[in-house]
DNA sequence: AGCACGCCGACT
DNA sequence: GTCGGCGTGCTC
């Protein structure tokens, strides 16, 4: 992506086709390319459209993607049934599938299958039944249940019979009564679709003279064609309100925006700002739509009657049709990246697509990832700093607790030190967090007489023991079972311990050091959707606990402003394992854990307990220096030709039959592409060698910056001996390296 | 992605 | 004897 032979426009005439024409029809299956067919007699099609088109025995919907080529043999060529009544993708996202395709080396169909992700949004909403006063009345009988439905109708429009009983408070068997006796009429109405619109001319919030001045650049660069802005400020800098701003300005120029937000982000506090900017809710797209609210919005991006959407990495796929601003929040987030499907970034597919509309993107974060931070560096993206809004320190005091001296006991989890500080914490009356990125009971569970650990019978990883919920499972593949009661090797009984701590451990430990503290676990298995999500804040904020026991869904996005204590419980948890975005990932982590202490009008403390307090990482937390960190990370990185200084890609073999496997890998590395400091390590097993029941080996490659990989990379696995059976999946940028 | 075709194990 | 498992190939 960081690379100018992509980004290269081919602009090209609109085209129409007509009949007797051959059309190339791209289908959201994992075809290498379009597919060709005639175009029948009155039918005419521009580039975009959708279309419905015979596939063997059956019927598919894909998308016009230009003239065909012409190598198909003429017999084969097969009529296209007909256009569906929606507007056609715009050319900027037919450009962007193409992009994607080409860059993470994944079939252009399987692109489009994300922008074709809502097959039912493709017919026009069906009218619906819906019920007026008829002309004349007839003779009815007269109760006040009948007779409040009629008062109802007089005063308003028809709406559909659920509608109408709701208003007049009354059932549905009233509304059937009425029709059945001829009182109520049956008309067909289109369905209401009232997007709101959102008002950028509300005064929302005042912004300070320095938060001022960073919106006005910004929104300087919106309807000035494309470029990238990356804004960085510190928790509380007000990075929000200023990319509003710009926001407010694209919608002023009568432009659609994009808010791209890590899924777990999209809360109820970030809508709640948004409402008190702009005086109505955004659209939003996430995983937990339902399947008409989904079909509904793709249809009103499509139509240009949706203004602003607000969603995580999919949404980047929607088809805007009048796109004027693309910003990406928390861009460092891990969650951009897409790691099953097409593997692609999110971000920087943000940053494509925005250059496809010539549009600006705009980049914000607390913790800027290291490429971004690069590209600022290299004068490819401008930068906007936002200070903390009342100077001082950035963050809250942190303390480094140094686990080999200052432990606790044997079995237990919290430092003295630690113990000492909630303590503290809960005689005053504040809140406290306590942040343990390990979801369950204890992540191992071991046999004290053999040895023996168990273990997950379709993949290489150990089974979680989640206690509340009476079951292990397994965090790769879903696996569950119920614990056993003796071990399943030595069959010793009452031999299996747990190891480490996982959260609900911890609420254990909490339980018996401080039983009065109000203490709840929020993690991803027990905070189910935005509902529960939101009650957990309101519960926080209005005090009604007093501990937070959390992984990382409640690392970011909030602030409570009683909060005044934050307890790391394993700083070092996402530093072992050799990845070589370890450092990065759990400073970025760990930096914005930090933030949500004192976040109110009092300071707040921050410990990190920590095995290896001399890490660059610690260190950099404990000053508040985070540019430090940024320029030793950056040098090590450079100094290894990793990433953003060099390119990677990854291959993950993998298949059922192991032998086949390993041989399909093995000529890989035989077959591999060397030279010009490209060069291909392993195979070695991938992080998971047993995945599902399907064993895994991994090869990396890694070139300096500016070759371009891609082409390597396609011809080296179209010329490698590969058995049908194994699959070779490819990784472009991973984000780790193993 | 579907769907058909085809080749080997356990069952009404 | 068949039913059905999924490995393989094909769709303009």
């Amino acid at each position: 992506m960081h690379d100018d032979r992509f980004t290269e426009v081919n602009e090209e005439a609109k085209e129409v086709f007509g009949p007797g024409e051959r059309v190339a029809v791209l289908l959201p299956l994992p075809l290498a390319g379009p597919y060709d067919y005639l175009v029948g007699a009155d039918q005419r099609f521009m580039q975009g459209d959708i279309v419905d088109v015979p596939l063997g025995n059956r019927r598919a919907t894909g998308a016009v993607w230009g003239r065909a080529t012409g190598e198909v043999d003429a017999s084969k060529l097969r009529e296209v049934h007909g256009r569906r009544d929606v507007p056609p993708l715009p050319k900027a996202l037919v450009k962007l599938v193409d992009w994607v395709s080409r860059y993470t080396l994944y079939p252009q169909g399987a692109v489009l299958r994300m922008a074709l992700s809502v097959p039912d949004a493709f017919d026009p909403p069906k009218p619906q039944a819906a019920y007026a006063l008829a002309a004349d009345l007839p003779e009815y009988r007269s109760t006040k249940a009948r007779e409040r439905v009629i008062a109802f109708l007089r005063g308003n429009p028809p709406l559909p019979a659920a509608d109408i009983a709701r208003e007049a408070g009354c059932g549905a068997s009233v509304v059937k009564g009425l029709v059945d006796a001829g009182v109520l009429a049956s008309i067909k109405i289109e369905p209401e679709n009232d997007w709101p619109r959102p008002d950028p001319d509300r005064d929302g919030v005042t912004l300070s003279d320095v938060q001022a001045a960073a919106a006005g650049e910004l929104c300087e660069s919106v309807g000035q064609g494309f470029g990238v802005t990356l804004i960085d400020g510190v928790p509380g800098s007000g990075k929000t309100e200023v990319y509003f701003e710009a926001v407010a300005k694209a919608l002023t120029l009568g432009k659609q925006v994009l808010v791209m937000l890590p899924e777990i982000a999209l809360g109820a506090q970030w809508l709640a700002r948004f409402e008190a900017r702009f005086g109505s809710e955004p659209a939003m797209w996430h995983s937990e739509l339902t399947a008409a609210k989904r079909r509904d919005t793709w249809r009103a991006v499509a139509e240009g009657k949706v203004r602003v959407v607000v969603g995580a990495r999919s949404a980047l796929f929607l088809p805007f049709q009048d796109l004027g601003l693309i910003v990406v929040d928390e861009e460092h987030d891990g969650s951009f990246k897409q790691e099953d499907g097409v593997v692609y970034h999110a971000r920087d597919m943000a940053v494509v697509r925005a250059q496809m509309e010539g549009v600006p993107a705009v980049l914000v974060s607390a913790t800027p990832s290291l490429e971004s931070v690069t590209n600022v560096r290299r004068g490819r993206y401008q930068e906007v700093t936002l200070p903390a809004r009342h100077g001082g320190a950035d963050l809250a005091d942190v303390s480094v607790v140094d686990m080999r001296k200052d432990g606790p006991a044997r079995g237990r989890w919290l430092s003295p030190m630690l113990a000492e500080a909630l303590a503290e914490t809960f005689e005053a009356g504040d809140q406290a967090m306590l942040f343990l990125n390990r979801r369950g009971y204890a992540p191992l569970t071991l046999c004290r007489t053999c040895g023996h650990r168990l273990q997950c019978p379709r993949c290489t990883a150990w089974l979680v023991e989640h206690r509340l919920v009476g079951r292990l499972q397994c965090h790769h593949c879903g696996f569950q079972t119920k614990p056993p009661d003796q071990c399943p090797n030595c069959e010793d009984t009452e031999s299996l311990v747990p190891c480490g701590p996982g959260v609900e451990r911890l609420a254990e430990e909490i339980q018996l050091l401080f039983p009065e503290a109000r203490t709840v676990i929020a993690a991803s298995d027990m905070v189910h959707g935005p509902k529960q999500a939101a009650e957990l804040v309101r519960m926080i904020e209005e005090k009604e606990i007093d501990l937070v026991i959390g992984t990382q869904i409640v690392a970011k996005g909030y602030h409570f402003p009683g909060l005044t204590l934050v307890g790391v419980v394993d700083a070092d948890l996402g530093l072992s394992g050799g990845e070589f975005r370890a450092a990065e990932k759990t400073f970025q982590l760990l930096y914005q854990v930090a933030g949500r202490a004192g976040r109110g009008d009092r300071p707040g403390r921050v410990f990190l307990q920590t095995y290896m307090p001399d890490h660059s990482v610690m260190k950099a937390l404990a000053a508040g220096d985070r540019d430090a960190f940024i320029d030793a990370e950056s040098q090590a990185r450079e100094q290894a030709h990793m990433p953003p200084f060099g390119k990677l890609v990854a291959l993950i073999v993998s298949g059922r039959d192991e032998a086949a496997v390993d041989h399909a890998a093995a000529g890989l590395a035989r077959t591999a592409p060397r030279g010009e400091d490209v060069r291909v390590l392993g195979p070695a097993p991938a992080p998971l060698a047993l995945l599902r029941g399907r064993h895994r080996r991994r090869l990396l490659l890694t070139a300096p910056r500016g070759v371009n990989p891609q082409a390597m990379v396609r011809d080296w696995i179209g010329r490698a001996p590969i058995a049908k059976k194994v699959r070779v999946q490819v990784d472009v940028d991973p984000v780790s390296f193993f």
